[in-house]
DNA sequence: TCTGGGGTCCTTCCGCCA
DNA sequence: TCTGTGGCGGAAGGACCC
């Protein structure tokens, strides 16, 4: 989807379409409707803490914002632009709106979040039909038809990208976002990914496309034409392998369609920076209410977890995680802040705290 | 005034046990 | 009885993604 956030926003606050819009931060900032009948929206600089961009328009990320940026530093760039709360609710309805559009044309997804998924057309009628001279028509005729689907279900847009498999198809999708259809074979390898950096495979973050960028490798092309032997020497055997494959197309994962969670959490990170001395009432208050929503949150979805893990951010911006894991599996918040408090016991508290979270993991349905 | 919240997966280390 | 080996689960951290 594109700019999701953003976009679901722009259809109630229609007056908003073409202006710079950032979604973020906390629940202040809701729009306020004045005595004659127009809204009164939040500007960036009107926002102070801390937080950052979930997601921004495109007019908005002409003026150099962008997700993940902090707010305040964003404020700096676009002091004009307007700001909105996030509503993960009506996202996540449209998110299943979106989601049932694509599945009358294609039944076989995999979830890959809120605002993507992975498409299996191989089996879809029509899908490996040609059309005319296009040995291709059929499938872009189905991946069409879904585009369309999901505008009428949602009155939003999408970006799909048609091609043989996942990792390309997600660097596909991105070439014309937004509104766009891009489709790829493996002959379109050299002329239309070669060309892009690293950075763009799914999997290449900040660490390794700085460490690329070290041996003056800044293109898929050149990764793809590196030597097995430096990547070997760089990344060990297993990632220099993957990133070699990525580079030349190469991914033969299949399609995962049914995900089991694997464990679920609740952080919060502080207005300001708190000392475990000193605001020991207030920390204490504030996991009691992590761990209020944890179990909550456990229960509404019938699962029980076996391993209890907190999550401290120190004011220099260090994390710890300690786990314990239980005799039994629980999703009873008395439990989880037992074992919390006995995880806290081991960490050193000599910083002052940003955050705190509560997880639960190695968790199994709770109908035994 | 830096840097959210919710996740997954992988690697490494360590202790336990066969 | 001593030593080595290897599997495995748990714990911790890190990279990455939406």
């Amino acid at each position: 989807m594109d700019a999701f956030y953003a976009s679901v926003e722009l259809l109630r606050y229609p007056e908003l379409k073409g202006q710079p819009v950032v979604i973020g931060g906390g629940r202040r900032h809701q729009p306020q409707v004045q005595p004659d009948g127009t809204r009164r929206f939040a500007r960036l600089a009107d926002y102070k803490g801390r937080g950052v961009i979930t997601t921004a328009t495109y007019p908005a990320r002409d003026l150099g914002v962008h997700s993940g940026m902090g707010l305040m530093k964003a404020a700096v760039r676009a002091p004009d632009a307007v700001l909105l709360p996030t509503d993960f609710e009506r996202y996540r309805e449209y998110s299943r709106r979106f989601k049932a559009a694509v599945a009358e044309v294609a039944p076989r997804i995999e979830d890959r979040g809120i605002d993507e998924i992975y498409i299996d057309l191989t089996d879809v009628p029509g899908a490996q039909d040609a059309v005319g001279h296009d040995p291709f028509g059929g499938v872009r005729a189905v991946a069409q038809e879904i585009r369309n689907n999901v505008k009428r279900a949602t009155g939003l847009t999408c970006s799909i990208g048609v091609t043989p498999n996942k990792l390309m198809s997600k660097i596909a999708s991105e070439l014309d976002k937004p509104d766009g259809l891009t489709l790829l074979t493996q002959d379109d390898l050299a002329v239309r990914l070669w060309p892009l950096p690293v950075r763009r495979i799914n999997g290449i973050g900040p660490k390794a496309g700085a460490k690329l960028e070290d041996i003056g490798v800044r293109t898929i092309g050149q990764l793809a034409a590196c030597e097995a032997a430096l990547l070997i020497g760089h990344f060990g055997r297993s990632y220099a392998r993957w990133l070699a494959d990525a580079a030349n197309g190469r991914d033969d994962r299949p399609l995962a369609t049914s995900g089991e969670p694997v464990s679920m959490s609740r952080e919060t990170t502080f207005d300001r920076d708190l000392s475990a001395h000193h605001d020991r009432a207030e920390l204490g208050a504030i996991l009691d209410e992590l761990v209020g929503h944890l179990a909550h949150d456990l229960q509404r979805k019938g699962y029980l977890g076996k391993t209890v893990g907190i999550k401290l951010r120190f004011d220099d911006f260090r994390t710890v995680t300690r786990d314990l894991t239980l005799a039994e599996p629980t999703a009873e918040a008395d439990a989880i802040r037992h074992a919390a408090g006995q995880c806290l016991k081991r960490v050193d508290f000599s910083r002052r705290i940003r955050l705190l979270g509560v997880r639960m993991a190695s968790l199994r349905h709770a109908g035994r």
